[in-house]
RNA sequence: GUGGAUGUAGCUCAGUUGGUUAGAGCGCUUGAUUGUGGUUCAAGAGGUCGUCGGUUCGAGACCGAUCUUCCACCCCA
């Protein structure tokens, strides 16, 4: 081999048993999505460069993976965007397209675009791949999936309530028990702003905030303060650094401290009633928390903010996450189209449910039965019982080729294939096949229905 | 994008201040065993030491660049 074959950086391969357990969580997550209501939809991997590009922040724009024009294409360009060596002004005259950097702005052009054959409030799903031009780090890739749901076209807090369920039904259906869902509200951290008086500095607050179990108290008051928000301010919120208590607690304190701002009264109104609504269903195996230093996707959430963070046994961040944005598809030109989601973060999931054990012992899609080949003629009346028994739903095969005794068996052992079914001349004369059981060693000879009887019994 | 670590056989890793032919365990192949796997024993295959360049009589080791993976920041799933 002149030089070992790589992929890109970021991406990875996957191995049988990685697309089996993976095909394990996403149809989970998936016949929950039904059971809820949604509708699956897919979008292009790539779409028009001008979709995507102001739609994530500054920042954002830099991690969208660009395709280059074909042809020609710096024949097109102006010599003096050429001269410049300016890449900001010279990507939009070689780039018309560009990779799909998550699945919610597509959904937002997806339901601009068809709005007059879909019926509202639409609730749709989507699991697709999505990249990101990040730079790599563990349980963080540039080509990942992403398994979202959303509701456009209803502000009805039912929404929320049912976000929440959604994620307790997953996760408690996976066996991921200990999770918690974090909630906050948007206009929560606007009341903030506006009982300091500096609205102006929300953003800064809320970063500073969001990393309080982070760094701790003290650090965040010196970057908040670092960024201009005056002691006087900080002292007015000084009880959100201490919030305890369970959720109704919290809420009643929040309801004092929020008291002059109606935009914050208003999310704390919001949040008790999904509090209410929960509490007289229990989640199975979540746990719901307020938690106002949650302050993921400030640029386009406008009321309730998720996140879901894994059980404490395993140290991996968020699982999830979420929330809902007014105006979801403004930026395409529908106006009014109130939008809320949730997103499940399939690598991460993965990594928890490897960490605690939880996937199912037993791979679905695994080979059950081995049919050892000993000749042309024996093969032959292997085949038919094989094709029976894979008629009543049976994961069997054939190896195919005449090897040797042990080279057959050893190639059951390697793929855990529990059963094996030995056919010769002597079981061909008295037609019978003879079942080892590969765990226990034990083996017996059996007639056709009698064979069929017992691997039913054993396998389905 | 900023800063730091890393790379030796399929896998996990040794390899002394630079010095003959680069090692181990596991795995793999073959045999002991022509209808019985996992255990055991024996033999064998497999490396231009991430890549390119430099220093040197001599580089797996030192220097530079580049790539990979990992960690922190930023951001995020």
């Amino acid at each position: 081999m002149a030089q070992k074959p790589s992929i890109p950086k970021g991406t990875r391969d996957f191995s049988p048993l990685e697309v089996n357990r993976r095909n394990y969580i996403i149809s989970t997550i998936k016949k929950h999505f039904q059971h809820f209501g949604f509708q699956p939809i897919e979008t292009p991997s790539f779409e028009n460069y001008d979709t995507l590009m102001g739609k994530y922040g500054e920042e954002g724009d830099r991690l969208i993976f660009k395709i280059l024009n074909s042809g020609d294409f710096l024949k097109k360009v102006p010599d003096d965007v050429y001269q410049e060596k300016n890449s900001t002004q010279l990507t939009p005259k070689i780039v018309e397209k560009a990779l799909r950097y998550d699945l919610t702005v597509p959904f937002a052009r997806y339901v601009v675009q068809h709005q007059n054959e879909l019926d509202f409030p639409f609730k749709r799903y989507q699991i697709q791949p999505v990249w990101r031009a990040d730079r790599p780090q563990k349980g963080r890739f540039r080509e990942f999936y992403q398994c979202d749901a959303d509701v456009v076209g209803s502000t009805s807090l039912w929404q929320e309530v049912e976000f929440v369920q959604l994620y307790d039904a997953v996760f408690t259906s996976l066996g991921l028990k200990g999770t918690v869902i974090k909630i906050n509200n948007r206009k929560i951290l606007s009341g903030f702003a506006e009982v300091m008086g500096q609205p102006d500095k929300l953003i800064d607050f809320t970063v500073a905030l969001d990393k309080l179990d982070k760094i701790g108290k003290e650090k965040v008051i010196e970057e908040m303060q670092s960024k201009g928000i005056t002691p006087e301010a900080i002292h007015k919120l000084a009880p959100i650094f201490d919030l305890s208590g369970n959720f109704l607690e919290k809420i009643t304190q929040l309801k004092q401290l929020l008291a002059s701002s109606e935009v914050g009264l208003k999310g704390v109104e919001e949040l008790a009633f999904i509090q209410k609504v929960i509490a007289t269903m229990p989640l199975v195996t979540a746990q719901l928390d307020l938690d106002v230093t949650l302050a993921r996707g400030l640029n386009y959430y406008t009321g309730a903010i998720f996140e879901v963070a894994a059980p404490k046994t395993v140290k991996l961040g968020s699982i999830g996450g979420g929330g809902r944005y007014d105006d979801l598809t403004g930026i395409f030109g529908l106006k009014g189209m109130s939008g809320v989601g949730i997103s499940f973060g399939l690598d991460r999931i993965y990594l928890a449910l490897e960490e605690l054990d939880l996937f199912p012992k037993t791979q679905e899609n695994a080979t059950q039965l081995l049919f050892i080949n000993f000749g042309e003629e024996e093969a032959l009346y292997a085949a038919k019982a094989l094709h029976k028994l894979r008629e009543i739903g049976v994961n069997a095969e054939l190896y195919p080729d005449n090897a040797k005794m042990k080279k057959q068996m050893n190639y059951a052992n390697k793929r855990s294939i529990p059963f094996v079914v030995m056919v010769g001349t002597k079981e061909i004369a008295e037609e019978t096949y003879t079942l080892k059981n590969m765990l226990t060693g034990t083996q017996e000879t059996l007639k056709l229905t009698d064979l069929i009887g017992a691997v039913k019994q054993e396998v389905l």
